[in-house]
RNA sequence: GGCCACGUGGCGGAGUGGUUACGCGCCGGUCUGCAAAACCGUUUACUCGGGUUCGAUUCCCGACGUGGCCUCCA
């Protein structure tokens, strides 16, 4: 089956061909460790652990080499460190904030059904590759030193001759304009407005490392540099696939190219840019200041948003439902659909006894939509489908149904416990529980008895307290009688 | 100011130069003592104005609106 995917860099969708098919290399840009996950950071893990689990089977798990970084050097892990362990040296402190937010982030994604990638590598583990790449760059006349700064030169990037892309190409921008944007910052060091750091003195007391280019005092890493050090490192000086959220394309991305391709001399970095699109939260930019900002940890563990706590399935189902390069714009209303569309999926499955914890083959009709540029909601669109048939007694639509909801990483094994845990019964007292149970008996008896009237009046008073009855029959076909608290 | 993306029915959200998305809701039906649940079915759409075309929601131009980026935010 081909595989289709939208690049960035020439703004059309593709017909995707590794450059070596026994090693499909991808390389996604992670988190920077110094506090809770937001919801948004969930989308492009989410969106490209999809990709991931595609890719392993159209090309074999063997095949596919999947590296998201770690970035554990940062101002803003610094500020963290200082803030949080005023009494314990910064080095000392910043790990402690690293290997905390590190494990939380792991938490937080593994519950939302994410597998680990091939390789997660961390900044720090990496500053000699950054090193050797700064070397290169200002060995070809790339950057330059200045004030125990190392910064590269997009113009003399742009000045070389052949074999490199053009500075700004993958942002769709000259540097013409962005010198007459004129809103960058013109530091003392910087010869051009467009010059970006790749190395730059530390402060005493804040992580340092022995510095490229000569320099003797130590120093610590720019922005950019890592993501070209660890891809480098783990996956070559070209590989197949680069991705990240939107608003890494520039600079984040467009540095990274400039790093790579110029240091390697190559053409280009990544052969498939993939950038998902950004998420709001109930119509509104998601921020501190306006109150709506939400974390991974808040929405699984916390009442803080829709008034409950979500299952892992149910945040990713709600991730899966748009188009990974359109805006989401994340509610309660969403979550709760979501959540009613599994529990839906459950009935549907549950009576054909498939093994919960097995794993069931995904279905064509679900990889073919996932191939066409991840169109994950088509490929829900067929859920439906075969939910429907399973409830009318389809076994292979059943099992086409959990194949698929294995292959999206949508916890299949949960569904029943998420289901549960959100039918606000959860919390029900025994004595409660036995009220309800006798309540529903003396209605079972007056029903029995034809006594319409006080079956009904028992429904009433058990309605009030907020308690749904449905009526079935079982197998035998004796009337039974269920109750659930009303959502 | 520059660059970019998007604008689909009550809501969410796919897709397409001429034929059903799908889900939720609403409404009707089956079932039920009556309900609920379940199942079946129906309904409403392509921001606006031009243009290309036999025909545009789909292509082009413009307007309006929303969002993003423009040096460390996924």
């Amino acid at each position: 089956m081909e595989l289709r995917l939208y690049d960035t860099l020439s703004r059309e969708k593709r017909a995707f061909t590794p450059l070596d098919p026994t090693l499909v290399r991808m390389y996604v840009c992670g988190p920077t460790v110094y506090d809770f996950a937001h919801i948004g950071n969930a989308r492009p893990v989410i969106v490209f652990d999809v990709l991931f689990r595609l890719l392993r089977h159209l090309y074999g798990a063997e095949h596919v080499k999947y590296v998201r970084n770690i970035t554990d050097v940062d101002d803003k892990i610094n500020d963290r460190a200082a803030r949080d362990y005023p009494g314990l040296p910064l080095n000392e402190a910043i790990r402690k904030v690293t290997e905390q937010t590190e494990r939380q982030f792991h938490d937080d994604v593994d519950a939302l059904g994410c597998l680990r990638p091939t390789v997660e590598p961390r900044a720090t583990e990496h500053i000699d590759e950054m090193r050797a790449i700064i070397e290169k760059l200002i060995a070809g006349g790339f950057a330059y030193v200045e004030q125990d700064h190392v910064l590269f030169s997009p113009g003399a990037m742009n000045a070389a001759n052949g074999g490199l892309p053009r500075y700004g190409t993958l942002a769709n921008r000259s540097l013409d304009e962005m010198i007459a944007g004129a809103r960058v910052d013109v530091a003392p060091y910087k010869r051009d407005a467009t010059d970006f750091v790749l190395w730059k003195p530390s402060k005493p007391g804040e992580p340092s490392w022995p510095s490229p280019g000569g320099i003797s005092t130590p120093g610590r890493p720019g922005w950019h540099i890592e993501c070209s050090a660890m891809s480098w490192k783990h996956l070559g000086e070209r590989f197949d696939i680069h991705g990240g959220g939107i608003d890494l394309v520039f600079p984040h991305h467009e540095n990274e190219v400039a790093q790579s391709c110029c240091a390697f001399h190559t053409p280009r970095m990544a052969e498939t840019w993939m950038h998902n699109g950004f998420l709001q939260v109930e119509g509104e930019k998601m921020s501190k200041s306006l109150g709506n900002f939400v974390t991974i940890r808040e929405l699984l563990a916390t009442d803080k948003f829709g008034g409950r706590s979500w299952p892992g399935a149910v945040l990713r189902l709600t991730m899966l439902k748009t188009h990974y390069r359109s805006p989401i714009d994340w509610t309660a209303q969403a979550l709760q659909e979501s959540l009613d569309n599994i529990a839906s999926w459950n009935d549907a499955v549950t009576p054909h006894g498939l093994d919960e914890a097995g794993s069931y083959p995904p279905p064509d009709e679900v990889i073919a939509p996932l191939a066409d540029d991840l169109n994950f909601s088509r490929a829900i669109a067929e859920m439906h489908q075969w939910a429907k048939a399973a409830r009318a007694g389809d076994y292979l639509a059943a099992k086409k149904l959990a194949g698929a909801a294995d292959f999206l990483g949508l916890q299949r094994v949960a569904w029943d416990q998420a289901v549960q845990s959100c039918a606000a019964d959860a919390e029900i007292d025994d004595a409660s529980r036995a009220k309800f149970d006798a309540l529903v008996a003396a209605r079972a008896a007056a029903r029995a008895s034809k006594n319409w009237a006080e079956s009904d009046r028992i429904r009433d008073e058990l309605a009030a307290l907020g308690v749904v009855l449905k009526d079935g029959k079982d197998a035998d076909g004796k009337p039974v009688t269920t109750w659930e608290i009303a959502r």
